[in-house]
DNA sequence: CAGGAACCCTATCATCGCTAGCTCAAGTTT
DNA sequence: AAACTTGAGCTAGCGATGATAGGGTTCCTG
């Protein structure tokens, strides 16, 4: 039984290297030039082993997504931990996930804008040795978790969930104008501080 | 000299035709479906024509981006002009925003997130006969400007400017958010409804 | 009415994602 | 230990894509 399981950890091993492979040829170069050749080259196997991991190339986009939103949900977990009092955890929240963004920003593009979602969710091999038995936590879901974590206190009374939406699409957006080019970089910090002031100071209201 | 003038209208015509075109395909079927064979077809031309009047396809995306985004800034004026005081007219804004975006996902991700930007501008073709002697005013900065004289009335001695793009990249970002699945259609009027009272309501801190 | 230029089409190229089918080495069975 | 079976990974190829080259054909110009 030996032979068998070396087999299945040299696929997982292989799964993850494809994988993370994608993830540094897509940010170097972006994933119009990570062609399942060059993809397969990199990995040095042919390009058909590809298609035993992954369904398709769209698969492959999908496992990277997923890899970045559990980063990105790690990320602003540690944050919200280190910081002080609720409006310094806000902040410092703020300040990681536009960070993480602008490190990576194919990643975080491929993880909100180019993955289709939930409906990719299926790839050709189950990449573990034994898959969990429950259905595996949706790390997206992970991401809105901890923003609603650090808004939570912050709520007085109102709806959590809603407010940490609202302030998801506030940042989402932020990084998506910036990285379109919309947006001067250089001025994201001041953007964030007045988002922060007006969610949290009551004398910065707009009227 | 009339048939030159002729042929030169014509031109513009069905370049006017390619993009409008275009605009309906990939709204109906996305751009991955609009290849350059389908478009020349379906304008009943050959597929070389486009190339006559584009670059290439990227620079067909960025026409239908640019008249998309001439179209939402007339709609965003259209929305304040027609509200009554301040408060009011930024919520006509904001809805008509979260419309526009709605109507036409494929179009709005084309504008703000698929179009490259500026580097894109050089079409192959002058489209009009006598190109206007000035630069061609960026429809982009129309959309941002006409979001700051919705919220400067507001700003009470705040930089609106500043303030118009953290307003944008909330619209933006629920827009964004929603389209890719992540959020609820149903509830984007009470998001909206938060966002615009935390900016405006002293009463809806969240301190 | 002849010369020339503009226009538009057919044919083709390199490359893309993806699949079919074969080879060959490994593990299993008698 | 020899024959059988399984499956992993390769070469080769398909259809379709974006883009280009070059030849006719038509229409304006002098």
């Amino acid at each position: 039984m030996t032979p068998r399981e070396r087999r299945l950890r040299e696929q997982a091993q292989r799964h993850r290297l494809i994988v993370a492979t994608a993830r540094e040829m897509a940010e170097a170069e972006g994933w119009d030039n990570v062609t399942t050749r060059r993809l397969a080259d990199r990995i040095e196997y042919s390009q058909p082993v590809l298609y035993q991991h992954f369904k398709n190339k769209d698969a492959i986009v999908h496992a990277v997504a997923q890899e970045g939103l559990a980063e990105l949900a790690g990320t602003l977990r540690a944050a919200r931990l280190g910081a002080g009092d609720a409006p310094e955890a806000l902040r410092a929240v703020a300040r990681a996930y536009a960070d993480f963004a602008a490190r990576g920003p194919v990643l975080y593009q491929t993880m909100l804008v180019l993955d289709p979602g939930a409906e990719a969710d299926a790839e050709a091999d189950e990449s573990g040795p034994a898959g969990e038995p429950g259905p595996a936590p949706h790390p997206l879901a992970a991401v809105l978790d901890e923003i609603e974590e650090a808004v939570r206190p912050l709520a007085a009374g109102r709806d959590s969930r809603l407010l940490a939406e609202v302030v998801w699409s506030a940042w989402h957006g932020l990084a998506g104008l910036t990285h379109g080019g919309r947006l001067a970089p250089q001025t994201t910090p001041e953007r964030l501080a007045v988002l922060a002031e007006v969610l949290t100071d009551p004398a910065a209201q707009l009227t």
